[in-house]
DNA sequence: AATAGATGTATGATATATCATGAAGGTTGC
DNA sequence: GCAACCTTCATGATATATCATACATCTATT
């Protein structure tokens, strides 16, 4: 049975959690995805970061990052600018608008969190992260 | 910090479990995905079930397994014939050379969860799959 | 039997994931 | 200085996710 394969609960936990928390931002009436929304916090925290950077943060890729960014930037949550010391780069800064929206998705994100953890425990939550962490150790090639 | 947060652990575990079985079944030369691979499992232990509810038990929406089934009827991994009493639908039926690729793929899904699973004890294999579950309902809008 | 509603499938639009590659800029070693 | 290499970013191709919708067909009701 694929009910008893944990990679298969562990897919199904994720992608309800995701549908979950979307739906609740789009109920909301705020425009953005929880990927953009995940880059952006990531930029606002710290604006000196490449693509790559940002994607392994995140868990992304930096083809995935780069459209993304190029998405969050079209829409003006973002803006690039030049960087006189390395012609590559460009300086990310999120906008008031993006900041607007980084605020208004904050508490959703916070109730979102809370209601998918409800009923468990702190020690639940502390073992299921050290658990997930384990597998993705054992699934990380040793360098 | 993003590593506190449990859902950012979730989504960074199954995401490198997923690229480290894909991984695995390229390097064996197999010529499929994991979604494909999963739909094609489905379908080959029952085969009279429709789009959504294949959608149901792998967890894709009805758009996605139509596109798969289609990606695996072109590659002829399932072949689709007409029903006689229901013009809606079709027969689907793995071929040959789809039965082969899951011969193939079988042994490696085994040897990818294995390792994924190192170091962790049945007691905490049973254990992450029920906190995921109740993630997994508490995420579920009650009808 | 005709029609309204339900079901099954396909597909368009948009977003993301992955791999590969291209193009431009930067760094190092000689 | 320059050649080889590395880094950064952009983008094409393909696969999947999601929502909406279109279309055909089936079912139930009258």
């Amino acid at each position: 049975m694929l009910s008893n394969i944990l990679f298969y609960s562990l897919d199904k936990a994720i992608k309800q959690y995701r549908r979950f928390a979307q739906a609740n931002i789009d109920r909301a009436g705020i425009a953005i995805t929880i990927d953009q929304w995940l880059v952006l916090r990531v930029i606002l925290e710290n604006d000196d970061l490449t693509q790559t950077e940002i994607g392994d943060r995140v868990f992304k890729d930096q083809a995935s990052v780069a459209r993304i960014i190029r998405l969050l930037t079209e829409r003006s949550l973002l803006v690039a600018e030049a960087l006189p010391h390395d012609g590559r780069r460009t300086q990310l800064r999120v906008t008031a608008e993006g900041q607007r929206i980084l605020d208004a998705v904050h508490p959703i994100v916070l109730s979102n969190r809370q209601i998918a953890l409800r009923g468990l425990s702190e020690e639940d939550t502390a073992q299921l992260q050290q658990l997930l962490e384990r597998i993705y150790l054992n699934c990380t090639p040793q360098p």
